[in-house]
Order: structure tokens, then sequence, then C-alpha cells
DNA sequence: CACTCATGTTATCGCTGTAAACATTGCCGA
DNA sequence: TCGGCAATGTTTACAGCGATAACATGAGTG
């Protein structure tokens, strides 16, 4: 008779037996969840309880736990590819939108910490350098055009290699500094490492 | 009777009751099983089991698990240090130095992807921007040195601060995206990231 | 209208971290 | 030398977790 069975019993507004699209509602529930807690604190059973649904309900829609957080990433990359693109367009290309789309990438990790953690950590690589012509990842092959035209005309395939992924490193090491408190979060400082990263950037 | 019940039973050498020295026991098992499990794969039950001690012993010493893995992150810390000291004077100072340090700390990175995951996820802040001249981080206030020396003459403070967080950044980004997989872990790449680095300090 | 099968539920398992009560023993003062 | 206490171990117990299996419901199609 313990509340905190499977069961949740709640249940209080109209909806059948059947949900209707509890695949997204727990995909909604859980990016809700992850705000607040960090990823390994959120459990399937919790987010169950927050849609009005029992805990097994989840199996029908994902094969296990890691796969629903698999389905949270997906999404926050999918808005992480949102943001870096419109940071690019907004900012007009050039040296400004490689800045820009940096900045974006930095603001998203720390809007959304345990997510962008998970996404870096979980998801499968996205082999960044060999920026495969894929289709769902345009940021990154905005990126990576933006790199090319930054790049010295002289710069052999592997020079740009090597700046980009020093340009990622900065970006991603300084988020991850930031999110971990190693570094104060403060915004003059993300502007001008990433300014002095695009400063550097021609080698 | 279930054999995975808190008792271990195992106790197959002539220990008695008393184990003599638990808590280093429990950490030296604790960074073992560190080096296969992931972290959050690793569980108390298991560290004691290993020791062959009762799961609850393991709160005579530390206050929770949280706190054990704390301990193993201290244990960490001093090493990823003596590590980088040892880099450090081994290459002889300069700018070689602050190449062979960036190098160690990648390395014990890859070498420990566990631990050093925790150690900058779970560590209170160094602060490393600001340097306290602190007892324990010898190799923190070695690198600081030699960032200063570095930097050009006329560096401000200020611009000596963002040379130093870019570059922990660009050691830090290129560790953690090595160990999450969105790079190969690549020795070449590392050299040529950390150069590129160190080439651009003064800018 | 009946059947089917996708989608929900309940019951249960073994694992986890942790609290509480009990056991053993090293050590220190009488 | 002995008695007892504090330190350090053990057993027992509990709630929450992810996951499986068996069962219930009902939407949609023949």
């Amino acid at each position: 008779m313990s509340v905190n069975d499977n069961s949740v019993n709640i249940k209080n507004d109209k909806r059948g037996y059947h949900h209707g699209d509890l695949r997204s509602a727990l995909v909604q529930a859980g990016l809700e969840l992850l705000k607040t807690r960090s990823a390994e604190e959120v459990s399937l059973r919790e987010i169950a309880r927050l849609v009005g649904v029992s805990a097994t309900a989840v199996y029908r829609h994902f094969p296990d736990k890691a796969a629903l957080l698999g389905a949270l990433c997906d999404e926050g990359g999918r808005e992480l590819g949102r943001l870096q693109l419109e940071a690019m367009q907004r900012s007009g290309g050039g040296r400004a939108g490689f800045d820009a789309v940096g900045r974006a990438y930095v603001r998203f990790a720390l809007d959304n910490p345990t997510l962008f953690r998970m996404m870096m950590t979980t998801r499968q690589a996205v082999d960044f350098l060999d920026m495969p012509e894929g289709r769902d990842n345009s940021a990154l092959q905005l990126l990576r055009d933006n790199i090319a035209s930054l790049t010295p005309a002289g710069a052999s395939p592997e020079q740009r290699r090597i700046a980009a992924l020093r340009a990622w490193s900065i970006v991603h090491g300084l988020a991850m500094l930031m999110l971990d408190n190693q570094v104060p979060t403060d915004e003059a400082l993300i502007d001008a490492v990433i300014d002095s990263m695009s400063a550097g950037i021609a080698t």
C-alpha cells in the first residue's frame, strides 16, 4: 500500500487508459526534471509519476532508461543546432559568426547543465573533425565552413583540423569548467576567452 | 541466505574482527574499481565486498558514499599534481614545461577517465585563476609562474588571466572531448593542439 | 461486431544507499 | 591483572531504483 509503488493512482484529469502521446510526454517531463535535478538523480519512476502513468509504461516506448535519456539528448542536440544556426545568421557570419556560435555553445551548456553534460558523455561521437555531411548537424557544417574561411589561405587540411579542434576544445573546455564551478560563470570572461580564440585561429 | 546481502562472509585470510586500516583499504579498492567501471556503476557494497568487509562498515569511516568518492578524488588530485610537477621538472621549464604540464593533464585524464571526470565534477573549485597560494596545488602554482613568464612583458594581469584560462580550457576541453569519444584519442593530435596552444599564448 | 494488438497496469525481483541495533576487541586506568 | 569504554566491525531492515513477466484495457480494422 506504499504510495511509492509502481502505480501512481493520481490520474486526476480525464484521460482514459491510453494516454495519447505518452512518448513525447515522457520526453517533455524528462527535460523538465533535468532542469533541476542532475542526471543520475532523475529516475524513470519520477518521470512516469510526473506524467501520471505507471513506471513500467515507459518500457512500451523505450527499451530502457538509457534510451529515454538518449531521446532527451536528441532533443537537446536539435535545440543546440537551432541556437547555433540562429546565432550564426544573426551575427552575419565571418569571424563574428564564429564567435557567436562559440558563445551559443557555451550559453547552451550553462543554460542546460545536466542535459549538456549528458549529451557530451552519452551521445555517439559526432566526429566533428571529419565533419560528415550528415543530415542533422547543419550547425556543425556551418562551423566547418566558417573555420575554413577563417584559416589562412595556405593552410593545409591538417592545419585546419587542428585549428578547428583547438577552437572546439576552447569552447568545450570553458563550458565544462564553468559547469563544474572550476571557474566563475562570468559573461565577460566568456567573451574575452572566445575573442582571444578567434583572434588566434589564423595561427 | 542470499549471497548478495550486506554480509560477505569471505574473510578468507586471517584478520580478526578489526581490519587494521580499513579506510585506506576502501580507498585503494575504490580506485581499483574506478579503473574499469564508471563512477555510478561502482557501489559501496561492491567496494566493501572487494575489501572483504560488510557494506555498512564503510560508514564507520565515511559519512556517505559521496564522502568515499571524495576521498578517491583527493587521491587523484595528489597524483595529478605529482605527475604535472614531474613533467614540468623533467622538461626543464619554459614553454616546453608548459606543454609538458598540459600533456600530463590530458594524459592523466585519458589514463583515469572516471576518476578525472569525478574530480572535475565533484571537487571543490580549485579557483585556478585566482591561484590561491594554498598548500596542495604546487603544480598549479608552477603553472601560474610559467604562464606569467610566457605572456608578453607588457601583458596586464587581466590578460594573463585570460591566457591562463584559455590554455586551461584547451587542455581540459581536449581531454573531455577525447574522454567522451567525440574526438579520436590520437597522440599526435594532442601534441599538435597543445603545440598550437603554447604558440598562441603570447597573443 | 468481434478480434487483435498496441498500450497501459500490477506484482515481483535483485540491487542500491543508509539507519538502527548489536557484537567484538584494543586499549587505558584502577 | 582486570574491568569497562570507545572504536570498529556485523546483522537486520527499509525504501527507492531499474527491469521483467503476466495481466487488463480499449482503439481501430476486418
